[in-house]
DNA sequence: CTTCCACAGGAACCAGCGGACC
DNA sequence: GGTCCGCTGGTTCCTGTGGAAG
């Protein structure tokens, strides 16, 4: 009988794994000093209960825009009595005005659990409770993910012009910096009364910060400064994603320790690399809904046989006509006795994928079939596959 | 120059769902 | 248990576009 003992191995090379998972919060967050600052000093009037300005936050992910901001509102909580009030909500999840409204009105009013009030009744109370000099800051995590913007950044500045005492600031965050161009100009000029960038690490920068975490969470001369420095130079190649980073250094300790060895180095990042990169189109896969996916097949499937219309290669090699793709995905959805939905339908997925990177569109245009989308795929044809069939199957 | 093709993407609408309230 | 309310995930209808064909 074999024990137990011989599969619960001590690792020889992580110490603390979590602090290499990108949910991680470390005390001390290099190279955003000024940023924080900044943050600081906009928030402070609250404390002394006057309306702070409301602040929006751009910068790639992985640029510590989220970790600077928990950590000030950390630091704000502890000072703020209830007077003051933070409340963080991440906008992927509530992505309506009714939603975000909902979970401030949560958040600040006790036993105010109950669904099915209208968005006037919320409002009016959310009014009462700031009304006797409260301030209230809401911070907006990508915020380009809710829907209707406008309508909520008006509804909010509104209650501030309504409130006599008290107020209500917004600080939103976003990784992309064209959204503001969508909104109209009254509530972008409220939005932006302040405005802070947060610039992509250097190679430099992201060593340091892999090199800070590294002490943390892997044993000591687990890995070699070789490995860290490539790990920094290839994240700061790619974008300048802290997370990245991360996620390549502990893959290639993942690795290292597979293969029985104490010590991780520049072999395992390089090899890594290309894994975290199908890693993360894996994941974004696996959160996607049915039709998306089988979508993504059709498109796969097209791009092994080619385009039908032989032209298209002497325009630019690889790009498939949304027509086609479309003929494809309604008869993958007969094979597996699926409804096809619509066209119009299909396209707003197309439009969802080439959001998620999943595949690039251009516009038709030089001389191909009128107005149409030429589609092609942002990763290889046979992984997508192997990872969509397996997905539908289970 | 007009008409046609093959789409793009906005707007309005609808079915079905689930929680809160009476 | 009906109904009010909003959400989700579609559909239907529609107008817009830009090269190609006539």
């Amino acid at each position: 009988m074999p024990s137990f003992d011989e599969f619960i191995i001590e690792s020889k090379i992580f110490k603390d794994r979590d602090v290499l998972s990108p949910h991680y919060i470390p005390d001390t967050l290099h190279f955003r000093d000024h940023q924080i600052r900044e943050l600081m000093s906009s928030l402070a009037p609250a404390l002394m209960g006057k309306k702070p300005r409301n602040i929006f936050i751009y910068g790639k992910t992985g640029t510590g825009k989220t970790c600077s901001v928990r950590q000030v509102t950390g630091k704000f909580l502890e000072k703020s009595g209830d007077r003051s009030r933070i409340i963080y909500i991440n906008c992927r999840i509530h992505n309506k005005p009714y939603r975000v409204l909902l979970k401030v009105a949560k958040a600040v009013m006790e036993g105010f659990d109950k669904q099915g009030y209208g968005l006037p009744h919320i409002y009016e109370r959310l009014l009462g409770w700031a009304g006797d000099g409260k301030q209230l800051i809401i911070v907006l995590d990508e915020i380009d993910m809710v829907k209707h913007l406008d309508e909520l950044l008006y509804m909010l500045t509104r209650a501030n012009d309504e409130l006599e005492a008290g107020g209500i600031s917004i600080i939103g965050i976003s990784n992309r910096l064209l959204f503001k161009d969508d909104l109209d100009p009254r509530s972008k000029s409220s939005l932006y009364e302040r405005e802070m960038v947060f610039p992509p690490y250097t190679a430099p920068q992201l060593q340091a910060i892999l090199k800070q975490r590294a002490e943390l969470g892997f044993h000591e001369n687990a890995v070699t400064t070789g490995a860290i420095s490539l790990a920094g130079a290839v994240a700061a190649q790619e974008s300048g994603d802290a997370r990245y980073a991360l996620k390549i250094l502990s893959r290639a300790a993942e690795m290292a320790e597979e293969s029985k060895k104490d010590k991780l180095t520049d072999v395992e990042v390089k090899a890594a690399r290309d894994l975290v990169e199908l890693d993360l189109v894996k994941e974004t896969i696996e959160k996607l809904p049915e039709n998306h996916q089988v979508v993504l097949y059709a498109i796969a499937r097209l791009s092994i046989s080619g385009s039908k219309y032989r032209r298209l290669d002497e325009v630019q090699d690889g790009y498939l006509f949304s027509g086609e793709v479309y003929e494809e995905y309604t008869s993958i959805c007969k094979k597996i006795k699926k409804q096809p939905k619509t066209a119009r339908s299909y396209r707003s997925y197309l439009n969802d994928l080439e959001m998620l990177g999943l595949l690039t569109s251009v516009e038709s245009g030089k001389g191909i079939r009128g107005h149409t989308k030429l589609i092609k795929l942002g990763h290889s044809p046979q992984e997508l596959i192997r990872i969509v069939s397996k997905n539908l199957e289970g």
